[in-house]
DNA sequence: TAAAAATATGAATTGATATTCATATTATAA
DNA sequence: TTATAATATGAATATCAATTCATATTTTTA
């Protein structure tokens, strides 16, 4: 009568290892970034915001981070505005922009 | 006159890319669910604690981690005792560990 | 209705990461 | 001084993700 400890289930590890994976690359931080204080933004200010990243590029980044659950999309005439869907993101960025790497 | 909006730099952006991808694995996130609350383990207590992973296969995410800077290590006697070093990581969990991703 | 603007798609390539397996190293104990 | 326990290492392979490039789709406007 122990083991009290709340273990974390193997599918919580997986969710959040999944959730880590999808925003873990430059570009994509900064698409999140450039979506946090902005509501929705078009794939052509996107690119613009991100400076001299190829439209292709952009775009795969961006359908990867919608199919995952992170972004969502809406169109609107010819442009496509690109939204913040899973917020949480924000705090892991917050999170992580303090620490330094010191080895 | 203008532009505010103090742009992360390139900098910033891959060394949080770097730590995200770091911990952005199931196993690896258990290891450092492991030593939230235990100040340091051994290798043979982290296999124990993951139930069931190869011995090999832990250590080569241990050392993975402590190149990186996320945990660092010291042996005694027999054992190598690892450690939480980069603590900021356990932040970036608690964000995470809320999420539910809903498609 | 043809051209142009905005964006997506898919295949090919390249690059990176995870896993396995067999073996090496280090320290202790018999 | 050998056997054993604890851990690391490295090469081989397997798996997965990023990038590029060329082209397709959708919408609007002339």
């Amino acid at each position: 009568m122990n083991e009290i400890k709340s273990a974390i289930t193997q599918e919580k590890l997986e969710t959040a290892a999944f959730i880590l994976k999808t925003i873990a690359h430059p570009t994509r931080i900064a698409i999140i970034n450039l979506l946090r204080d902005v509501e929705r933004l078009s794939v052509n200010e996107i690119c613009e915001g991100l400076g001299g990243v190829d439209q292709s590029l952009v775009s795969h980044h961006l359908s990867n981070m919608k199919l995952k659950g992170v972004l969502g999309s809406k169109r609107e005439g010819r442009n496509i505005y690109y939204t913040l869907k899973l917020d949480e993101v924000l705090g892991v960025l917050n999170c992580i922009e303090k620490c330094e790497v010191r080895f």
